[in-house]
RNA sequence: GGACCCGUGGUGUAGCGGUUAACAUGUGGCCCUGUCAAGGCCAAGAUCGCGGGUUCAAAUCCCGUCGGGUCCGCCA
């Protein structure tokens, strides 16, 4: 062994004991005859002293610098009285060297370990193996071991069984773009990495595992956000003879638990209160909207469906909304600062942003289009938004999507600039009825919102031919903080309903059998009523430790475009890899 | 596919038309026995992501490109 204790275990009880750590040497104090080195592991730090009394162990730490890796023998000492440091937990003791060895050199590092921050996150991605030296990434990993053992232990107390399920499946061009893998044996065949386990999981239930869990890998090839990677893990659940009120209430449970567990200084909200999808885009423009706080948006179509303010006649004539968000104390915005948000919503892809803002004073107020408006509307749009002198008002017409992509924009940001949301604050909640399809007019047919595993609601059924746009799904979210942390649904097990819904998303009989007919089989061998969830373990880890991208809760992150820095993948193969593999670059 | 932001010694910043390209930290050397971001003195170290252009003159202005990030589209 090359260490008796680690470097953060030594307290005032081990004082007089003869010792020995290893470590890196996390900062070095020089003072000539007497050196001060402040050994570090993932467990602590603690002060190794060299006396120039003992020239060749002096000589040691004499020649040592950051992050030299140094195994020291030495004897534990009670600090002089006036010397404690009560920043460290080993502060009380520090250890006398009484030999050292350097187990290994270091040269002078890219990044520093002990102070932390500024830094290009591309150093820091390049160097991921320092990066990861340091305390935040050590927190997060150890955050992140926790949940997952937490979450595993719940769920085999509960009787759930953890099953692995393969990574190499068949590709299925339903929801993201697949990532795919050639095979060798079978020329101009592929495999596809899973997206999510969706279809494994259903055959186990099929299979009669009644209870099956996963902390599963998912790989999605589309484009990169600050909480999408192109492999991320998720805690994939499914459970038989189950309805979406089984579902939630275990999610509940586990999450309550979780977090009083790992995180004790933040507060959870209970039950997790419950909007439907249609609510959450009225009251928020998003199906996850951020609870913590208000700032709603108000619908103003109804006041103005006579104005002669051709933009929001114009939207509303082709069937949009116009709403608006009030902004409490930002009444004395400058033109700049105005400026900056309609070019705000446009980047978004939204038309533009009216604006009003109501003086502190009470005096006159400002505004882009009040002069357009006929008498009495802003007085009317006033009202209705309740606004107070000092409050600026901001109003999007345009179609209803478009509308809340804007507005919910603002309110994210205007939440962060008002500091309106409380960071010890977990604000579940759970967005319902879902719709089932999403007319696609590109292609003419309808698209699964969920996936195409999803059971209506059986009171909707009938809607099925009528009006399929108003079928909800049983399908749920579960949100957290303004972010999707886990999606879910209630799933058909009848081979008559899944072939209904495969007809609607326009998936003739012929794809049906070669894209899903093992499941479509599976229905007739006596299929249970199942359903699921599956918790996204990284998002759900950035949150709980106060991050704002899932790559500081992973330990060997991709960047925006995909790439992995320390390891430059992708890389271009061998030309005898890739005629292997029957492929020819074009 | 699109919008916006960033790119200066090892690291983090300043400089934003003419400077010996500044500062901090780290690095090398010397001094120092109680520091804990130790301190003091000295030294070395960047031609400003890359390419092109404008100009008497470019880190500084323009165009392109590469890399990183945020967002829209895409994606649960």
């Amino acid at each position: 062994m090359y260490r008796s204790h680690t470097c953060g275990e030594l307290r005032q009880e081990h004082v007089g004991q003869e010792v020995t750590l290893a470590g890196w040497v996390h900062r070095r104090r020089d003072h000539g005859p007497l050196i001060f080195v402040d050994l570090r592991d993932r467990y602590g730090i603690t002060q190794v002293v060299f006396d120039s009394q003992s020239p060749e162990v002096h000589a040691i730490a004499e020649e040592s610098r950051s992050e030299f890796v140094l195994q020291v023998r030495g004897l534990v000492r009670s600090r002089p009285p006036e010397a404690h440091n009560p920043e460290l937990a080993t502060g009380d003791i520090e250890v006398t060297a009484t030999s050292a060895t350097v187990l290994n050199p270091a040269r002078t590092t890219p990044l520093y370990i002990a102070k932390e921050g500024g830094e290009d996150e591309a150093l820091r991605l390049k160097y991921r193996y320092l990066d990861l030296r340091r305390e935040r990434m050590q927190r997060n990993m150890i955050l992140r071991h926790r949940v997952i053992k937490f979450m595993r232990d719940f769920l085999d107390a509960e009787g759930f069984l953890e099953i692995e399920t393969p990574i190499l499946i068949k590709s299925t061009p339903e929801g993201a773009r697949d990532y795919l893998v050639p095979s060798r044996v079978h020329p101009g065949s592929f495999y596809a990495l899973p997206q999510s386990p969706q279809q494994l999981k259903q055959l186990l239930m099929v299979a009669g595992y009644d209870k099956y869990f996963q902390v599963a890998r998912c790989f999605r090839d589309e484009d990169q956000r600050a909480d999408r990677q192109p492999e991320f893990t998720q805690l994939d659940m499914e459970m038989s003879f189950v309805e979406q009120e089984d579902v939630i209430t275990l999610i509940e449970r586990l999450f309550i638990q979780l977090c009083a567990a790992v995180v004790p200084h933040k507060r959870v909200l209970t039950p997790f209160p419950r909007l439907s999808y249609v609510e959450a885009m009225e009251r928020y423009g998003s199906d996850k909207p951020d609870l913590r706080y208000g700032l709603e948006l108000i619908n103003l179509s109804d006041l103005l469906t006579a104005t002669p303010f051709n933009v929001f006649k114009g939207a509303l004539e082709q069937g949009g909304q116009v709403k608006g968000l009030r902004i409490p104390g930002c009444g004395n915005y400058t033109r700049k600062q105005l400026d900056e948000l309609i070019e705000m919503v446009r980047g978004s892809g939204g038309k533009g942003l009216a604006w009003a803002a109501l003086p502190a004073d009470g005096g006159d107020v400002r505004s882009s289009f009040g002069k357009l408006l006929a008498p009495g509307e802003m007085a009317a749009i006033i009202e209705r938004m309740q606004a107070q002198p000092g409050d600026l008002l901001l109003i999007v017409a345009d179609k209803a999507s478009s509308v809340a992509t804007a507005l919910d924009k603002l309110r994210r940001l205007f939440a962060e600039r008002l500091n309106l949301a409380d960071p010890d604050l977990l604000h579940f909640s759970w967005v319902l009825d879902f719709p089932l399809l999403d007319w696609n007019p590109d292609e003419n047919r309808w698209d699964a919102v969920h996936h195409p595993f999803t059971a209506p609601h059986a009171e909707d059924l009938p809607l099925l031919a009528s009006n399929p746009a108003k079928v909800r799904a049983q399908a749920y979210d579960l949100v957290l903080n303004g972010y999707e942390v886990g999606g879910g649904s209630i799933r058909i097990h009848r081979r008559d309903v899944q072939q209904r819904i495969f007809e609607l998303l326009g998936i003739s009989e012929e794809t049906a059998q070669s894209q899903f007919g093992h499941m479509l089989e599976a229905f007739e061998y006596g299929a249970p009523p199942h359903g699921g969830i599956a918790p996204g373990i990284d998002r759900i880890v950035m949150l709980l430790a106060d991050e704002s991208t899932i790559r500081e809760v992973m330990a060997f992150p991709k960047t925006q475009q995909a790439a992995d820095l320390m390891t430059n993948a992708p890389s271009e193969v061998d030309e005898r890899q890739l005629k292997e593999l029957h492929i020819t670059l074009r």
